[in-house]
RNA sequence: GCGGGUGUAGUUCAAUGGUAGAACGCCAGCUUCCCAAGCUGGACACGAGGGUUCGAUUCCCUUCACCCGCUCCA
């Protein structure tokens, strides 16, 4: 390893255990000694993703006249994924041939002189067999029947496709418009890897935007644009997203183009997010597999037409890694006596922050700072996610606060209580996070100078 | 999936073929008028299973998990 790979895996190192050490997320199954590739998400780790999510519904959803929403099960009838390509793309033992790209099962391989040949080529140049069976598959009922095989579903996608007709008639949306979901996806990864970022059971943010054939390319970067513009929102640096322009060798075949938009991870650049212009084939597919209509009349122009959809597909767990991989940061703060320490801070956006705000008294065994330190918490309460702490010293409370990634702390003190001076009752000192700066705030004021900050 | 590495407290580490120590963190009490202070007390660990042995956290095997590289990323 490099020096630079060897920090990068230090820096992770410390992700993960401030994770756990903090309550953002632990190894599933834990004390039976873990499950390969789950993650459950602690306290924190819970509001995080929370905080996403809801983010993300409220940007892509209800902010828009264009788009409405969809939950879809995670039980799916084999019928969909045999339509939509997973079932024959997903379950078998698969080689690729690094000469015609041809992808073959394992047991259709010829041999030549004892080396395995690509039966179409003739190249000697294989991957390896690689298993394919990467959809999770149940039985529904007691009977074990092949006619009762379900699959969890390995994208949430297929629902809003299956689902097109129902919502496109309930809703009264013309195109262009969108159905949005988010959801538990599952994928029977042969290799998890990277903490969360690879994971079998995983959660998606995913749009599809239908829209006239002749608008797809148009569309596909429009939500290029609007998706870069969110990452910024919830803050992470655009000099730390990359835009991949998918080649057309590697884009899927029914793909007319595709960005993958991604993040410079410490352990490398990875992918958040595919925004995938899939024209016509999702609901061509289930169209003609259910032969039910999926097409769409245009009664402006009397055109009747198979919608094309443009994704953009995102990945839930991915994005909170890719929030705590940004937010975190060591920086040197005083300590009591003036000495220097390392500061561990997670810089979250606000609008991400588990905690918005932590109110103290600053001691504890003053009943009248306890008690108006009270007051203020049930005051915020209503409004956002705060968190009372009274014990130990004010700055450990401070400390603990930074490296949870909490953008204000409110402190009740004397000054508060009027004991000072009169003009100073009903004042608070609320400190930043981040400049560690305080100013004297009135109580009356704290949600209006707090609010627009987190929403 | 292949190769290599690692598993001891919440975290980071230590020691040991005779059942484990520390630091920080955590909890309680005292103290403390704004950035991890001090004092006292306290809880918490040998990933799991098997073998060798009088005795295993230590040696061996298996397994599980995590990390690194390759592969993969549908």
């Amino acid at each position: 390893m490099s020096g630079a790979e060897k920090q990068n895996a230090q820096r992770m190192e410390k992700i993960v255990s401030l994770c756990k050490r903090r309550g953002f997320i632990f190894q599933a199954s834990e004390i039976y000694g873990g499950l390969n590739g789950a993650w459950d998400y602690g306290p924190l780790g819970t509001e995080l993703k929370r905080n996403l999510k809801d983010y993300w519904w409220r940007v892509m959803v209800r902010d828009r006249d264009d788009v409405v929403g969809l939950d879809g099960t995670i039980l799916t009838h084999p019928a969909v994924l045999k339509a939509s390509g997973h079932v024959d793309t997903f379950t078998d033992p698969m080689i690729d041939c690094r000469t015609c790209k041809a992808r073959l099962r394992a047991d259709q391989l010829g041999e030549k002189n004892g080396k395995r040949q690509c039966p179409t080529c003739g190249g000697s140049d294989l991957t390896e067999a690689r298993p394919f069976n990467l959809m999770f598959q149940t039985q529904l009922g007691a009977s074990s029947d092949p006619s009762s095989i379900a699959y969890l579903r390995p994208e949430t996608a297929q629902s809003i496709f299956v689902q097109f007709k129902n919502v496109l008639d309930t809703s009264r949306k013309k195109l262009p418009f969108g159905i949005a979901q988010i959801g538990k996806a599952f994928r029977n990864e042969i290799n998890p890897r990277n903490f969360t970022f690879r994971s079998r059971e995983f959660e998606q943010m995913e749009l599809e935007y239908f829209c006239r054939p002749e608008q797809g390319m148009e569309l596909l970067e429009y939500w290029k644009e609007e998706r870069l513009k969110f990452y910024e929102n919830i803050g992470i640096k655009r000099e730390k997203l990359r835009v991949l322009t998918v080649p057309d060798a590697e884009r899927a075949f029914y793909s007319k183009g595709t960005y993958d938009i991604e993040y410079e991870f410490p352990f490398g650049v990875q992918e958040l997010e595919g925004v995938a212009y899939r024209t016509d084939y999702d609901l061509t597919q289930h169209m003609k597999a259910s032969g039910k209509p999926l097409d769409y009349f245009d009664e402006e122009t009397k055109e009747r037409f198979v919608p094309h959809v443009v994704e953009p597909s995102a990945g839930v767990d991915r994005t909170v890694l890719a929030l705590i991989c940004e937010a975190y940061s060591e920086d040197e703060a005083p300590d009591e006596k003036g000495k220097m320490e390392t500061r561990i801070v997670l810089r979250f956006h606000p609008r991400m922050a588990p905690v918005k705000c932590a109110v103290f008294p600053l001691l504890k065994n003053k009943e009248a700072l306890v008690g108006k330190a009270r007051e203020v918490r049930a005051l915020l309460r209503p409004h956002l996610n705060v968190f009372y702490d009274e014990g130990g010293a004010i700055g450990r409370r401070y400390r603990r606060q930074d490296e949870i990634g909490t953008p204000f702390c409110v402190t009740i003190d004397f000054e508060t209580l009027g004991e000072k001076e009169d003009a100073l009752r009903d004042t608070v000192t609320l400190r930043e996070r981040d400049s560690m700066k305080q100013e004297r705030v009135k109580i009356s004021d704290l949600l209006t100078k707090i609010e627009p900050q987190i929403h």
